[in-house]
DNA sequence: GGTTAGCACTCTGAGCGGCTGAGTGCTAGA
DNA sequence: TCTAGCACTCAGCCGCTCAGAGTGCTAACC
């Protein structure tokens, strides 16, 4: 049930100042801060309610309050002001976007070094991929006598490229023409399409191992979450009062891992239209327990498109978090929207 | 001048204990383990001279010996016995390789990552590089009617891509006779010989743009130490017990940053032969004041090659990895020499 | 009944002193 | 030239005290 409007404003301002200056706040600090017209005894009271709520708890008997989990979660879902960026932070951020080059890659990764350099914690993206993949075009330079570097271009952009080793040699001509015939026969195809397709006339030996190669990228290229996701800023995350301790350091360094990272980014929870925040043990997965995700996604609704935003401790200033997060996303969307023409 | 036998033999010790150890070696624990044949009091004039000498100090008063920077220099340079890698080892790396893919970048990736495992340090590896890159091939795709992907292969197997934007419009029929003309014209050419190329027929207006943007490709490929090294292990660094305070681990962190290390790696040290070792402050860059390199070049000597390496404390076993980097090196230079058949 | 002043109680963290153990440098004798 | 012995040093640990911040409870007040 929800809180009284007075008990509201309480918990909003411990989580408020617990954020700014990460140590347990106390009655007395609370009412001098925000002068809120009532006596730190009163405020004692409420707080003991709102702990009788699990909202908050305190670390130990003589120490001030902090949000718990839940706490946070009451805060970001019913107390929270959103705001939006003012008009300076928004030109900060779209000055860093126009200076720099016009590769879909290089948006990327300005993108999440953004983000982490305007929220102070570490930002994270994940590459943009299509729904559907389809194939664009193929291409074959020959290496040695059997073997050849083999390049797909996919309808997100992508460039893929693996080598070849052929049953039976090849010359470069031999390779361009098979090309040809693929993207004659392929192109726009998407992975489904490729199997459901029978083959029109017996496959070569040399062709076959193209094509099972051409499938396989195709299928990973559709797997979720296959690229490991870029991260940017750990060290703005690490240098939160959170991890002062060395072990600490350690562990979460080994928790924001790429490769860590990729299996357990919640993007599950991401949904079309908002900022989804998953608030510690919200996420299942061990090493978080007491971070918080603010993620969304970008990309225009139908074509390619990715999940990209913070990773920080729970103490962490949700409201600016989203209106970065949020903003951030819809420049790269439109960067997006206006490079695809769509 | 040469140390006396056995003070050279004095200091190797304290070089070894104190690798292995991270803390000061006294004259009694250096007896107590090495049955010298020598009393406590005859090590500590001895430590006394090398103290003198420089080679080796002490943190405080009633502290035991560390090696200074020359003493390791010393150290590395008369008295470390080189050793090869055990067969147990050997085997255990080259089943790493085995186990993985044949994708040149693939072993760039595996080449550091068991080198990070294998010396508990931090690995290095900048990409491999061609002495002379040459345009192998040219593709372009069409994304809009003034719009194209460029893919460009070099001699190294490289792929680049780049978005390129058209004064006039084109058509992809149009782009495909435009790769297949310059790939006719330039394929197998550097960028030296392309600009010395006297256009035979005046270039289009669409063609001009895609020249323009392969020689610009070519030439950031070619210029020197452009891409940032892979990093790997980077916790196996920080768990070494300098790095135990948290500011201390802080500044490392920034230390090994990608993008700092690309200009820092002393690479000038590195000859053709063998591994290079840089102490300390032989490297001239700010924050690696108190760690060396172990550097190795990998590649066929007239062929693609980089640099690969360890860094880690001053304090390390150097001799172990001397061994383990030149080890993964001569690996991945062979690797390299099957797969390009040079 | 809600609010507030007052008070006893609790707990952390900083500061201080003493002690121990490992180490040194020096001197004198073998 | 080596070694035994001795006085001296210093970091690190332990235990102690104390101040400060905070709590919960009770009784009085509006």
């Amino acid at each position: 049930m929800p809180l009284s409007d007075r008990r509201g404003r309480i918990l909003a301002f411990i989580v408020d100042d617990y954020v700014d200056s990460a140590t347990p706040v106390g009655s007395q600090a609370l009412v001098a801060r925000h002068a809120l017209g009532l006596s730190s005894a009163t405020v004692r009271n409420e707080m003991a309610a709102l702990e009788d709520e699990g909202l908050i708890t305190h670390p130990h008997t003589s120490a001030g309050r902090i949000p718990s989990n839940r706490g946070y979660r009451y805060y970001v879902s019913s107390l929270m002001e959103e705001h939006d960026l003012s008009q300076q932070e928004r030109l900060t951020i779209l000055h860093q976007f126009h200076q720099s080059a016009r590769q879909l890659e290089e948006w990327v990764g300005l993108a999440v070094s953004v983000l982490a350099n305007s929220v102070h914690n570490m930002a994270l993206i994940t590459q943009p991929r299509m729904v559907e993949v389809r194939l664009k075009q193929v291409q074959l330079v020959e290496l040695s006598e059997t073997r050849a570097l083999l390049v797909v271009v996919t309808s997100d952009a992508a460039v893929h490229q693996q080598t070849l080793e052929f049953p039976v040699q090849v010359s470069q001509e031999s390779l361009t023409r098979m090309g040809s015939r693929l993207n004659a026969e392929f192109g726009g195809k998407t992975v489904a399409e490729f199997a459901a397709k029978d083959a029109p006339e017996p496959l070569g030996a040399a062709e076959a191992v193209v094509v099972a190669a051409v499938v396989e990228m195709l299928m990973r290229e559709q797997r979720a979450a296959v690229e490991a996701p870029v991260v940017e800023g750990v060290r703005e995350l690490l240098r939160q009062p959170e991890y002062g301790d060395s072990d600490r350091m350690l562990d979460t360094l080994e928790a924001v891992d790429e490769r860590k990272l990729r299996e357990a980014i919640p993007s599950g929870a991401v949904g079309e239209a908002d900022v989804a925040i998953i608030i510690g043990d919200e996420n299942r997965a061990g090493p978080y327990q007491d971070m918080s995700f603010v993620l969304a996604r970008y990309g225009p609704p139908s074509g390619a498109g990715g999940v990209l935003g913070i990773l920080g401790p729970t103490r962490m200033a949700y409201g600016d978090t989203v209106a970065h997060v949020r903003y951030v996303a819809d420049v790269l969307t439109q960067l997006m929207r206006n490079f695809y023409g769509d």
